[in-house]
RNA sequence: GGUCCCAUCGUCUAGCGGUUAGGACACUGGCCUUUCACGUCGGUAACAGGGGUUCAAGUCCCCUUGGGAUCACCA
């Protein structure tokens, strides 16, 4: 292993969504083609929004990416012993200090600047305070450098810099005593020797910030990569009106975890005209030099597009696995009978784009009771079709090759022998077969279904048309 | 509002000084076809605007405009 250390640092405050994911993603990636190491920490500081079902969420979304960690999940509410410790550290060296100002005064001092057009900014009141006063409840803040200029050089944008006058003393360590995110991310990253941090670009402006902390810790700044947010089809940061944004409802809406990850990294990076990769190929392919620098705009229809081609391409066998779920969803157990499913997949994966379209499909195979759909039953079973509905099925009794190709080959003679089109007697078969004008090719429904399950729905709806009122 | 980031078809993007500005999704026309699809061939569609630099600018610089992020005892 090299010594490349990368992490996903999500916080359990909601389930693992797309922008959340694409980042874990990057960083995987990224430690996978450097041979580096891949990191799992969970920032749980905030206690009052952070929640075990959360990290339960995340870290489903994340197996069902494929996105393993080789380190953690480090749960920053078992270091706060840490931060205790560097908190210590800083206050002895007079890097930070006791603040004594309440929430509520900060507030009005902010509203109170932001109506008058200022900076909201801390104005230092306790800036100078020496001595601890007894009994006041206090938070901790970083004494940050008021002039001079932070910069650094992203991986992915460039140089940024900030005027470090821009910037306030911020708070590390709250009333209660529990360390602030802007701080623990700095000890964590520093002590589990990350080497460069990949996250999303609204954390640019933390940045300065956090390498003020590495270097008054006399920690080593690591490499830095901002990688551009996901908006919206309004171009507004994606959310909840955009539609499903945690990745675990794409699993539950019939998407492959294949095609996630696909679309996920094409969203924002690229290899040239390439669309299509699999694992292997991105692990072969991807930089950060690559990536853009612009947001892009979540575009479901090129998700759909790549899990309908990952469907068409897929195992049958594991695309079975996949689906029964979604079959015993709708009452169908394919080891209660009917043809093998895998058999009956090959026959529907080239029409379906999603696992839900594909249990919809194959749903007929195990319904013996076929459900006519009205307006098909009142154009295909007529009494004009009974004849060749009764001498087909006479035909099909005695014939032997039940492969696709022996079925066509019956269609074929059975046609010639009578004399008609195969468009006078195949939208029949169908709709007595499957209920419905659309389905797969009529031989191969015919050969996955059987002899004797095809015999057994064209006398069905052979009586079908019989008993039916004119 | 301050600060920071960003800017090629509707969308994702290729392009890294000289291209008929390419690909993909979506849309659309033809072909294939027993249905629906798939597939296949073709089409519509973009360098935000203005200044520079240069023999030459989508590519480099500046400004404008537009979008986004961030300004918490959230992460």
């Amino acid at each position: 292993m090299s010594a490349i250390r990368l992490r996903f640092a999500p916080s359990p405050t909601g389930y693992l969504h797309v922008g959340g994911a694409r980042t874990a993603l990057f960083n995987w990636l990224l430690a996978r083609k450097l041979g580096g190491t891949f990191i799992l920490r969970i920032e749980d500081t905030d206690v009052a929004r952070s929640t075990e079902e959360s990290v339960n969420a995340i870290l489903e979304g994340m197996k069902w990416l494929g996105l393993d960690w080789d380190e953690g999940p480090f749960f920053q509410s078992d270091l706060f012993p840490v931060y205790r410790e560097y908190v210590q550290k800083l206050l002895e060296q007079g890097k930070a200090y006791r603040c004594y100002c309440s929430a509520e005064e900060l507030e009005a001092k902010r509203e109170r600047a932001l109506a008058e057009g200022r900076k909201p900014k801390y104005d230092g009141t306790c800036r100078g305070i020496t001595h601890e006063i007894p009994g006041k409840p206090f938070v901790i803040r970083f004494r940050a450098p008021q002039d001079g200029v932070t910069s650094f050089d992203d991986l992915v944008k460039g140089p940024i810099s900030f005027n470090n006058e821009e910037l306030d003393d911020l708070i590390i360590q709250r009333t209660d005593g529990t360390p602030i995110y802007n701080f623990t991310v700095v000890i964590d990253d520093a002590t589990m020797k990350i080497s460069t941090v990949i996250r999303g670009d609204d954390h640019i402006s933390n940045t300065p910030r956090q390498i003020l902390l590495y270097e008054a810790l006399g920690f080593p700044v690591p490499r830095f990569a901002h990688v551009p947010m996901i908006l919206g089809s309004d171009k507004a940061r994606l959310s909840k009106r955009h539609g499903a944004t945690s990745v675990m409802a794409y699993r539950d809406m019939g998407y492959l975890p294949e095609a996630m990850v696909n679309y996920l990294v094409r969203l924002g990076w690229s290899h040239g005209d390439d669309e299509l990769f699999s694992r292997e190929e991105l692990i072969e392919k991807f930089t950060v030099e690559a990536i853009g620098k612009s947001a892009g705009v979540f575009n479901p229809d090129k998700l759909l597009w790549l899990n309908a081609h990952y469907i068409k391409s897929g195992d049958p066998t594991r695309l079975a696995e996949l689906l029964l779920p979604f079959l015993l969803e709708r009452g169908v157990d394919p080891a209660a009978g009917g043809p093998e499913l895998a058999t009956a997949i090959v026959t529907l994966q080239e029409r379906a784009r999603t696992m839900l379209e594909l249990a919809d499909g194959a749903l007929f195979y195990y319904r013996s009771e076929v459900c006519y759909d009205e307006a098909a039953a009142v154009k295909q079973l007529t009494p004009t079709q009974l004849p060749h509905l009764t001498a087909f099925a006479r035909q099909l009794a005695s014939w032997d090759d039940m492969t696709s190709a022996g079925v066509e080959a019956l269609f074929k003679e059975f046609c010639a022998a009578q004399g008609i089109k195969m468009g006078m007697i195949g939208p029949s078969v169908r709709v007595a077969l499957c209920g419905v004008t659309t389905s797969p090719a009529i031989y191969d429904v015919v050969a996955v279904l059987g002899r004797e399950e095809t015999m057994g729905r064209l006398e069905r709806a052979i009586s079908f048309i019989t008993d039916r009122p004119e």
